[in-house]
DNA sequence: GTGAAAGCGCTAACAT
DNA sequence: ATGTTAGCGCTTTCAC
């Protein structure tokens, strides 16, 4: 089954090659007769123009490096859809790229993206506290590149995010409206920049609503639902006069809830919650969850967007994009 | 920022570039005093051979094609998972390729990644009743492929999956070792082979155990939190006298249970539930869900490792592949 | 408007 | 053990 060349298309359509990649790039300068009969021959044939021997000539691939870290955690997973669906409008594909196992791995996989030349890296994963260095290297060599809730201090990179300040507000506000004051949280791991603002937004929410902040009603955890599980008997634990919770995310504030329901605490009558995400399963579990809405498709299209400027040159105008959350009022709030 | 090419190393190191070819490529006839000088200057230049253009001679891209078609399906997103690594593992990239929005755009998508020439193309979505004609097209083209969990009747196809008819079975067979005679069945979609199998092993038991298949306790739903509940009220509707239910995936089984207690119905003492696929939500939510396992991540490992088998030209040995699935008991089945 | 020539960066014979 | 000669399939000058 030998592949159909554009010479082959040339010979039966008895132009030049040349003629043929004109008409396949679609230049001007073909007479519209050429141009009919040279389509006749390339459907007849069957033709498919090799992407890599274009690659090679013209340095692009249209191929974008997608760097993730977790499957299992909702907003990349929604933000890597939301990016798949813009870079097919534009013609683009992603080379998948999951350091699920060992985020060491990182370094090495970006070499490899850049060896298959891919045109722009977009990285769907955290901030964390992993060595970054191999990423300022990848900006000081002008590698396309845009980060979704991923944040260097001090490097000139283009992030798109949610607005977890004002997540972190609005859902802590929510509880306070309801009247309660001694409300916990239930944070995600230490070191993620989302963790630390969504922290911020309770403590602003606290704030100013006079309520002075509490660290003993803090705890943290990982993202996971035992985890939550887990930190809401501490937080029992240690403080009992628990009215109300902010989970930094669904999963954390469904754990919570097994542990509140083993502890015989009522929700929400006798804890309130307010989780974050809006995971499917948000609308469904028992009682319902309040939670934090983010844009999360939104988030990776427009950050695919920003990354296919960045490839054609184009400067980009904004650096950093912040989209804005929702709040979903359901039963865990009395609704 | 010019890109290093084999030509600057070869001049750096004082070699032909086809020597230095020889080096990258781990060929036996290089002297070893060359080999070092080689790699010394490789590092030193920061040199990294163009996949591109190596593609081009030699026909092999180590890219994968990947076809998916809905993320937010926690089996197959596992699926990926698993192929990922092995890929990687193999030293394989996948082109991610979703057709979440519209499965019509399959065959162009077919068609983007054959221009690109993927040595092999793996479908980690479901068997549904699209047309097909663009998937049997490639294999009379003997594009490598393998496909998990999609069969296509009468084509010789590599299909890695799960072994349904006994998940379906034990899933039954817990509920009627507790004593249920009034088993109701939510079903996926019709026309899915999964949902055939599975239903088919929840007849399997009910005969074996002597029970007579009533059709009036099946409902079709669509995998969704929100299908499940519908679905289970109209099961309560017209066959109230249900005592329990196996619903086809955990997401119909949690959005059961939402209705269930609406209907006020106690879990598991009026209706005991089982789910299928074990989520992580299944072990949180309240209670928490009975259900079937399935090796998901696995599914994704087999299959790429024989598209990668496929794509050597070496003989796979066996053409499907089922693996099995475990029960996990949880509270809904009362214990 | 079209063809001829050159070259992208590399691997694969074929020499020596 | 190493260099030389081709050529992968295409785009891009530069002629005509």
């Amino acid at each position: 089954m030998k592949r159909v060349t554009i010479q082959d298309v040339a010979a039966a359509a008895v132009v030049s090659y040349q003629t043929v990649s004109r008409v396949i790039n679609n230049r001007p300068d073909v007479a519209e007769d050429t141009r009919r009969r040279v389509w006749q021959v390339i459907e007849e044939l069957g033709y498919q123009p090799s992407a890599i021997a274009r690659g090679l000539v013209s340095k692009r691939t249209y191929t974008l490096g997608l760097i993730t870290a977790d499957f299992s955690d909702y907003f990349f997973t929604q933000v890597i859809v939301g990016a798949e669906v813009e870079a097919r409008k534009q013609g683009y594909f992603f080379m998948l790229c999951s350091t699920e196992r060992n985020p060491a791995d990182e370094p090495e996989y970006l070499r490899l993206l850049t060896e298959r030349q891919v045109d722009g890296i977009l990285f769907a994963r955290p901030s964390t506290e992993e060595d970054s260095r191999h990423i300022v290297s990848l900006i000081q060599q002008d590698v396309p590149l845009v980060t979704t809730a991923y944040w260097l201090p001090g490097e000139k990179l283009t992030v798109v995010d949610v607005d977890n300040i004002d997540g972190g507000l609005q859902a802590t506000e929510c509880l306070i409206e309801l009247g309660h004051r001694k409300i916990g949280m239930i944070t995600g791991p230490a070191g993620w920049k989302s963790v630390n603002d969504r922290a911020e937004g309770y403590k602003l929410a606290l704030s100013r609503a006079g309520i002075p902040f509490d660290a003993s009603l803090v705890e943290y955890a990982d993202w996971s639902y035992q985890s939550g599980y887990e930190a809401m008997h501490r937080l029992l634990a240690k403080s009992p006069q628990i009215t109300a919770l902010f989970a930094q995310n669904d999963q954390m504030a469904i754990g919570a809830m097994r542990a509140l329901r083993e502890a015989g605490r009522r929700i929400p009558d006798d804890v309130a919650l307010v989780g974050y995400d809006d995971i499917p399963a948000a609308a469904y579990c028992h009682p319902s969850l309040t939670t934090i809405r983010q844009p999360m498709q939104r988030v990776g299209e427009v950050a695919t967007q920003l990354l296919i400027q960045l490839v054609n040159g184009s400067a980009v105008e904004r650096k950093e994009v912040l989209l804005t959350t929702e709040l979903i009022r359901r039963e865990t709030c009395g609704s």
